[in-house]
RNA sequence: GGGUCGUUAGCUCAGCGGUAGAGCACUCGGCUUUUAACCGAUUGGUCCUGAGUUCGAAUCUCAGACGACCCA
């Protein structure tokens, strides 16, 4: 079973014995393969360039026939294939031909110095005369025609995915590109990035369950943060008027192709402006991130194209369930009354819905939600369920908030904070009377925020956007787990086969 | 949490009650224009784990592990 690996040891140390590493300090390429690839595209089908290149990378497939040899090398940027002529080797080094095709296998990673050919058959080739071991690699690569199909493979060893999917590759590129465009935009409107802490001893701003974890030397049992807006605002109260924090998250829940337990957020709160302010730039920012990662604002996302480009429609949720379910929620003075109405259209009634206001919003999930494939803001929520948003200046009962959602997922939620510190003890304490009842996704008080608000946070709006699901349609990925360089697996019961025992 | 499907060589998969298989990879031999190179030979297995049914189990049954998808 570790045939391989063995034979691939002794490889190595026969590569030690011609002082070939296997192991290298370092390589200094001269390119890019994508740059030769580019500046050389004029060069003709069995024509030759003398010009000195060195090229660094993988040896992904070999093809070696008697006294001529191809190998593919791939970089960050791409192929390039290597032309080893034994008779232009060994006249630089004897022996070398022999070496490179017995010594170096696919998986290896080598740096090849040469000059430019381009074959017969038309592939711009690397003219080998020097060659060196980078790193000798122990482990064979995945089937170099059908890759990694087994999905957990990818995700346990992503490494592998990696090397040999160029699709796995475009996504977490698309990724970075995503972050750093974002990042960029903010910053350039005077945003600050501000680090908030990650170990908290009161989880707050968010309704979920958190992980619990200890400090020793405090004796402390701390909690991990399961969303930054507390200490956003408390920045806003100090007098940054711009702030965001792109970071993770860690929410004690269940995995599914939507749910990862440590995901990224971004949460981006400014002051003197209210959740329409909010609206628009949550229209801009994600077209423009759209635009740049994309090339454009109308993408498709598995099979459905999604126009992206601004501006987007914008309902009450009260109209949305009106229009899906023929359900006026307006009309309704008890929860027995809407939960009555919702049974007779067929509509579940949970039993933690225990105000008018959760039941529309019960509704929306159950008739709306997946329903908007094209982006759409819903608005004005039911005070019920938003404890940190401020109450609407002219719908009682419901607060000034906003959620994105793209292809039937909530992407974004936004809302005019609420700065009123009594309103908000208020509400929080509802929460926390809810949480005492068996809700353990309701929020707690968090005394020192609360203080914070009585030392005055000004009127502010503020904006959360999950990265990871933005990503996904970004990158047209059907599962989180496409989109997370490693994702939460249960770890594997016994060792892996191909490891070496203990 | 429920349902469906999957787990066989390093990788991709076939085999579905009667000796464990193929392609690629690996090893050896041949080959100076290949690019899934080709030709020939060899090597490689806890058929996810455990229990059961059976003369006989990779195959059927039950339980469990891990994963995927759908639903909550």
């Amino acid at each position: 079973m570790s045939d391989l690996r063995e034979t691939r040891l002794e490889k190595a140390e026969a590569l030690r014995a011609i002082g070939q590493g296997p192991y290298a300090l370092g390589f200094e390429p001269s390119h890019r393969t994508a740059a030769l690839q580019a500046d050389h595209a004029d060069l003709a089908n069995g024509a030759e360039r003398a010009i000195e290149v060195a090229v660094a990378g993988r040896v992904m497939t070999r093809r070696v026939m008697g006294k001529l040899a191809f190998f593919t090398l791939v970089d960050e940027s791409g192929p390039i294939q290597l032309y080893l002529e034994k008779a232009t080797l060994d006249a630089a080094a004897p022996e070398s031909f022999a070496h490179l095709t017995s010594l170096v296998d696919a998986g290896d990673l080598i740096g090849a110095m040469g000059t430019l050919r381009r074959t017969d058959r038309g592939e711009l080739s690397v003219k080998v005369t020097g060659w060196q071991m980078l790193s000798k690699s122990l482990q064979p690569l995945p089937d170099k025609w059908h890759g990694l199909a087994d999905v957990e493979k990818r995700y346990r060893q992503r490494y592998l995915d990696l090397i040999v999917s160029p699709q796995t590759r475009e996504t977490f590129r698309r990724r970075a590109l995503a972050v750093g465009a974002m990042r960029r935009w903010l910053d350039e409107r005077g945003f600050l990035e501000i680090e908030t802490p990650v170990l908290q001893s009161v989880p707050g701003g968010a309704d979920a369950r958190p992980f619990e974890t200890h400090h020793n030397a405090l004796d402390l049992s701390l909690t991990l943060r399961i969303a930054t807006e507390l200490h956003l605002k408390r920045l806003v109260v100090g007098g940054f008027e711009r702030v965001y924090e792109l970071g993770r998250i860690f929410r004690n829940e269940g995995v599914s192709t939507r749910h990862n337990p440590e995901f990224t957020s971004i949460e981006i709160y400014q002051a003197y402006t209210d959740y329409l302010g909010m609206l628009a730039l949550t229209e801009q920012l994600i077209a423009q991130v759209c635009q740049q990662v994309c090339g454009g604002t109308r993408i498709s996302y598995q099979g459905t194209e999604i126009d992206l480009t601004p501006p987007w429609r914008r309902a009450t949720m009260h109209e949305l369930v009106e229009q899906a379910s023929g359900l006026d929620f307006t009309a309704f003075s008890s929860r027995d009354q809407a939960a009555a109405a919702m049974q007779a259209k067929g509509l579940a009634v949970p039993e933690l819905a225990d105000s008018v206001g959760r039941l529309l919003v019960e509704a929306f999930e159950q008739t709306v939600e997946t329903d908007l494939i094209q982006p759409t803001f819903v608005l004005d929520y039911p005070v019920e369920n938003s404890p940190l948003a401020r109450a609407h200046r002219s719908k009682p009962g419901l607060v000034e908030r906003f959620e994105l959602f793209i292809a039937g997922r909530e992407t974004a939620n936004a809302f005019s904070e609420l700065t009123d510190p009594l309103d908000q003890r208020q509400r929080l304490e509802a929460q926390q009377a809810r949480k005492a009842a068996g809700d353990d996704e309701a929020q707690s008080v968090d005394e020192d925020f609360i203080h914070a608000l009585e030392v005055g946070l000004p009127p502010t709006g503020g904006l959360g956007i999950g990265i990871d699901r933005l990503v996904m349609l970004l990158t047209d990925s059907a599962s989180i787990r496409d989109v997370i360089a490693f994702p939460l697996l249960r770890p594997e019961a016994p060792a892996r086969s191909g490891e070496p025992a203990q």
